[in-house]
DNA sequence: AAAATAGTGTCTATAAGACATTATGTC
DNA sequence: GACATAATGTCTTATAGACACTATTTT
């Protein structure tokens, strides 16, 4: 059956009969602060684009998963030790879209609660190309460095359009939060308001939320009720 | 305020400072015949994995765009010139999920009408890894290569997601059908039955569909009404 | 006229959206 | 008691789903 005299050999295959793209990771990271959606971005300490800002990442090493890529790429250059949540994206491989040579980028996103994005420092690891790193919000962006404004744009739409269908929102709450904490990230990402009424009796009736034995007490008034997210994995409504 | 010397300069970028991962496409080719729905893989020809079949595939060469990659290993692979609808699905890149070298697949999902899903013809180009090309009903299909099953289980999810928020069903059609035809692949992908009736109310009432002054006449009975898609575009229903 | 598929409407149940008042805490 | 936010229900409208008969063509 078989004519090839190659089966279950490796003899025949030889790894370097195609130059070789690099391939990086490049990560929307996105928080609610101060009543605004913020990404996080690296100012570029080196060619190419020194100077801008760009979303932090970097190369895929030869040994290493894309997600764990992902991951580091966003600790060494950032701080964050663990997004809450963090999912591939797309990938970007315009020929041209780097002028060091073909570098094909896996981009992700990743969400944080607002509470825990300040930056641990603002000191990226020596032999990253990251000069600094800063939150901006997405309305007030600088001129952003590659193809990183198309990639940012996806990851937007991509976190709006999953709000509406998966409980995806956990990871940009604390583990406990009031309704109209939960409301105000919806409030902030869809950029539009919501009405509460609707929004409590939406949310309560998926049978996501639990609540806790603990209120908010804070300010002249009265205090709310804290509750959780039954899981910590993105749950999809209806179908 | 720069302390680098290599500002706008390329000299201080060493493009091997990083062994690269070799990066390949496939393809997971969707058609409806005979009322179920199948998948294009081919067998392989060479190791690794020679005789098992597989989806089309291969490697991105290092000036050439990702979709068009895509395109052209599609027809090397298995004679189809142009799917009616390629979208890039996900990128895999486990470490050790490719024998000869670290390899990273970015995989996408096409889709063809049934009537255009006869192979052009069976003898795949030489130099490609394809031996021949067949058509499989999604639920029978021979065990895969590498970990084509996750990729075409992925293809199989996002393309029923689609359908039902989107007219990505134009790309698994012919220009011109009846709304029998419609209901029809609708049911082979979504797996259940559904209510002409209400099928149709929807349908017509998303606007997305225009009727052809033309008739299909086949059979002992009543012919029926001819329509179109008014676009050759997925069109995303409300939001 | 028999056979075969095309084409059509109503009623019910559920979900979404508009909308205002009372409750409970702090100071 | 003044203030500030929390908490709650009804009515209307739109959408989804169950369900059966008539229309038109070929042979």
């Amino acid at each position: 059956m078989n004519t090839n005299r190659s089966e279950d050999s490796p003899t025949s295959y030889n790894p370097d009969a195609f130059p070789r793209p690099s391939v990086t990771v490049d990560i929307a990271a996105l928080t609610p602060r101060r009543e605004k959606l913020h990404v996080l971005l690296i100012e570029r300490g080196v060619w190419p684009h020194e100077g801008m800002w760009a979303l932090p990442g970097g190369f895929v090493r030869i040994e290493e998963n894309l997600d764990d890529a992902a991951h580091r790429e966003l600790c060494e250059e950032t701080g964050i030790l663990k997004p809450r949540y963090l999912e591939q994206l797309y990938t970007f491989g315009t020929v041209d879209r780097d002028p060091r040579t073909r570098v094909i980028s896996v981009a992700y996103f990743a969400l944080l609660p607002g509470s825990e994005s300040d930056l641990p420092n603002n000191q990226p690891h020596a032999g990253t190309d990251a000069r600094s790193a800063q939150w901006f919000p997405v309305e007030a962006l600088p001129p952003l460095a590659f193809d990183h404004g198309a990639i940012l744009q996806m990851a937007l739409e991509r976190l709006r359009a999953k709000l509406s269908y998966t409980s995806v929102a956990y990871a940009l709450l604390n583990e406990e939060f009031t309704l109209t904490e939960l409301q105000t990230v919806y409030e902030i990402i869809l950029g539009r308001e919501l009405d509460k009424r609707n929004f409590r009796k939406k949310m309560l009736s998926l049978e996501i939320l639990e609540a806790t034995p603990r209120q908010k007490r804070e300010g002249a008034h009265r205090p709310a009720q804290l509750f959780r997210f039954k899981q910590h994995e993105p749950i999809f409504f209806d179908g």
